[in-house]
DNA sequence: CGTGGTGATCTACATTGTATAGATCTACAG
DNA sequence: CTGTAGATCTATACAATGTAGATCACCACG
């Protein structure tokens, strides 16, 4: 059952891909599936209905991650949803908008449990550690994906202007280390050795929670 | 001048806070403000304006982070991020959904280039470990925010009979640790230290200015 | 031949953002 | 006081959107 249902979420994508999410409507996927905008109900509830489904679909295409240590499977999973963000901006804006709990994305976070645990986290650091993963990679995505890190619409030196450069001692003790431009695969890499790294050091106290306070 | 313009923020601000992003309209803000809708237009430019601006009211409201030691600066900061997002979560949930580069903005992104400098993080260091932080930070805000942890909605136990056991082995075997409830302050308190401890690990031990070279 | 029932369609409507044009207020020069 | 320029708000209108409600086409099975 459901192919149809399938074959609009990927019109969807389509056209969140090639004219942005705010062209997402219920008329213009209908027109790419060659149907009635009513007719698109049945299949996907209505309007949120269709986004939450746009981002299961695009959940299920991350590729099962499978074979490896655990820190090659977590960095295959990582540089995987990176690149779908890459190839669907519009609808990776999605992730951090609704609670999402489609069967796909419970299948992520059991495969970064299994990867976790397989590390020897204590199991009682390890769903605070796949959140902590899991954000720091979604958001990462996103923010590549939204522009939030600005790569492309304004350079350093035009973002500094905005305010005296008195009031930003930080920018301008970096001056020159920002005029350089960034090479983003190297980054992520570098925040996937970060990430491990930070697994590791769990890796040895076995059971015993560090204590916190606050 | 455009003390109006801060009143029309602030209102939808307010809106958003009562009713949900989905109901701020140009009609209810401008009938809070006690004006018809077309009077915002010269004060917010559109609707994306609008949301732009909500959002720098948003990063405006963060206290001046100032005195002390780099992580109590950062945990300060993290905490203050964090409060606002629940003070605020429907326009929380604009933060990674456009590109911000309000003053406010940059002048928070130079505090934690500051944070880090003083931790001693090498310069050519300094903007990724940024992008890092913030990207953490504020994921996790939007996160708890938007609900993608999924903490009233839907328990563990509910999650996990989506798909056949078998089929979650890692759920499986954290089974009791996943029905506990959750201690968000904690957790988020657990993931300020692993933070700092992060960029303890680039601090440069020497504590002589670097010279660059490129 | 019905006879369901599963989809798609057609029409209609309230709500949204906003273009356009006109009205009203403020401040000051004569 | 009078008039005038500029800024600000209002009134009206319109196209686009999500979606309710009723109707209709098909198609397997008695």
């Amino acid at each position: 059952m459901s192919g149809r249902r399938q074959e609009i979420l990927d019109a969807a994508l389509a056209v969140a891909d090639e004219h942005g999410l705010a062209a997402v409507t219920m008329r213009a996927v209908a027109e790419r599936v060659g149907v009635t905008p009513m007719a698109l109900y049945p299949h996907v509830g209505d309007k949120d209905g269709l986004l939450d489904g746009m981002l299961g679909r695009l959940l299920g295409q991350l590729p099962p991650i499978e074979g490896g240590e655990w820190q090659e499977r977590l960095g295959t999973l990582a540089r995987a949803m990176r690149t779908l963000a890459k190839q669907h901006p519009g609808a990776t804006s999605l992730l951090f908008a609704r609670p999402t709990v489609s069967p796909d994305a419970v299948r992520v976070v059991d495969s970064i449990y299994l990867a976790l645990l397989e590390a020897g986290v204590p199991a009682d650091q390890v769903p605070r550690l796949e959140r902590l993963v899991s954000t720091l990679i979604l958001g990462y995505a996103v923010s590549e994906a939204s522009g939030r890190f600005g790569s492309g619409t304004q350079n350093p030196r035009a973002r500094r202007g905005q305010l005296p450069t008195g009031d930003l001692p930080g920018h301008h003790e970096l001056a020159e280390t920002l005029d350089r431009e960034v090479d983003w695969d190297a980054e992520f890499e570098a925040d996937l050795v970060d990430l491990t790294d930070l697994i590791r050091t769990y890796t040895r106290r076995q059971g015993s929670a560090p204590t916190y306070s606050h």
